[in-house]
RNA sequence: GCGAGCGUAGCCAAGUGGUUAAGGCAGUGGAUUGUGGUUCCACCAUUCGCGGGUUCGAGUCCCGUCGUUCGCCCCA
């Protein structure tokens, strides 16, 4: 047969999952508004240069993992793999930075091209928060702290947030060298992913699950010694800052995330009730990004929470909500269907949610309808009705009913809503 | 990119090489041509993701392909 079939790694989300969605999105903003975050939207796709010299040319998502293709003039672009590098550069084009300090919010599709598992596609959507123009802790703390809410806010338990600073460029540099000393000897026994990032990107072979290359990185040389005084204190002063706000944490001395521009603080906040893939929100301080893409030495830090995990997650916790008609409108004859349909939209614009039965069937049929529908009550319109201008209102829990003038109706609205309030509770 | 499992209706499924592809839920129509929640009846897969092969015979075995699930890798 010809059906054509979604694409691998790309899902629909139908309307039953959709609510999950809303109600993510809409805690998130609240949240972030309250703390005067900005929503931001840039394209989706951008130059391959973007995200080439934003995240990492030996990073894996560069490396492997991108959308990219050339346009019909023969430029290079790739859908975007990550939120930050996008808002970093719609920063810089639009001098974001002479407005002083910038607090914004994305949400969004973002491609990778990875093997599909629970929790991972290729298609997949993020939430994230960038705070850009300040290097202080307490930035670092007030974004961490804005996930920690969000994710509490939805109900969320059994998360846990593992930190760690991987200290600023030259910190970095000078750990590299020392790790790379330390581990060379090594080599051989090293899993095989892990020797070939040892000229590429040492730091994540401290992150490798092999049981021989963990059992050596144990010994190996701590980032923290690395660090110089400046960012051991940026970090103990954040951890004194999360721990001021109740926010429970894990020093990992071992998280090293996958993007190249991360500095000073990392961090993730994991569920325990998610597979392999249990990240929910990932983050930390990004401070030399903003001149490495070309504009003002800035600081920044962010995170991104992972839409789809986190459907995840509540779908385990709750059930979707359905939507219950106050009123199911029942009509039959062609002119109590025109009436009906009319009655139905005044109805509607006066605040009630009402279904309309289309199906012209028997009145039993439609009444059978309604009920299912989870309808408070039904309003039946026949040709009596029709013809001295009532409308029939009976009340499904109770059976009762009652003729009710179509003008009548639509003047007791208050009367209406607080029934209808009270049955339902 | 690698390894393993799975793929029967909108959903949950039975089926283990023998010909009419169980059953349940949902849906539609009727019993009930103006009154629901129970009940009863009928209808609802010329076909088992797709393509090819083995066989007298394939949903069942083999190969390929697509999708999916779990893990590796990576990350949100």
């Amino acid at each position: 047969m010809g059906a054509i079939q979604a694409l691998r790694g790309t899902k629909d989300i139908l309307p039953e999952e959709v609510s999950y969605w809303q109600l993510i999105e809409q805690t998130a903003k609240e949240i972030l508004t309250r703390a005067v975050y900005q929503e931001i939207r840039p394209p989706i796709f951008e130059q391959t240069d973007l995200f080439a010299r934003g995240i990492g040319e030996a990073t894996d998502i560069v490396g492997k993992e991108m959308y990219t293709f050339k346009d019909r003039s023969d430029r290079s672009i790739t859908l975007r793999p990550e939120g930050t590098a996008g808002v970093v550069r719609s920063f810089i084009s639009n001098n974001l930075y002479a407005q002083g300090i910038q607090r914004l919010w994305y949400t969004g599709a973002m491609f990778r091209y990875e093997r599909p598992q629970a929790g991972r596609q290729r298609q997949f959507h993020q939430i994230g928060l960038e705070l850009l123009g300040s290097g202080s802790p307490r930035a670092d703390v007030e974004a961490i702290a804005l996930a920690t809410e969000i994710l509490q806010t939805l109900g969320l338990k059994n998360l846990q947030l593992d930190i760690n600073s991987v200290g600023r460029g030259e910190d970095r540099q000078r750990y590299r060298e020392a790790l790379v000393k330390y581990l060379e000897p090594y080599k051989s026994e090293l899993d095989k992913d892990s020797r070939d990032r040892l000229t590429r990107n040492p730091l994540r072979i401290l992150d490798s699950k092999d049981k021989k290359t963990q059992e050596i990185a144990q010994n190996a040389p701590k980032i923290i010694d690395s660090l110089s005084d400046e960012s051991k204190k940026h970090f103990d002063t954040v951890l004194q800052l999360l721990t001021d706000l109740g926010i429970s944490y894990q020093i990992d001395r071992c998280l090293v995330r996958g993007l190249d521009y991360y500095t000073h603080t990392a961090f993730e906040i994991k569920s325990a009730d998610l597979g392999a893939q249990a990240t929910v929100c990932g983050g930390g301080r990004y401070d030399g990004l903003v001149a490495e893409l070309g504009g003002p030495d800035t600081q920044a830090v962010g995170w991104a929470i992972g839409m789809e995990r986190l459907v995840l997650l509540l779908q385990q916790l709750q059930s979707s909500p359905v939507i219950q008609p106050d009123f199911y409108l029942i009509s039959r004859g062609k002119k109590a269907e025109a009436r009906g349909l009319v009655l139905a939209q005044k109805l509607r614009s006066a605040g009630f949610i009402v279904e309309l039965d289309l199906s012209g069937s028997a009145f039993g049929k439609q009444f059978k309808r309604g009920d299912r529908s989870g309808a408070v009550a039904c309003l039946v319109l026949g040709d009596a009705e029709a013809e001295n201008q009532t409308v029939n209102l009976k009340w499904l829990a109770s059976g009762e009913q009652q003729a009710i003038g179509q003008h009548d109706l639509l003047g007791m609205t208050e009367e209406l809503k607080s029934k209808i309030c009270q049955l339902r509770n």
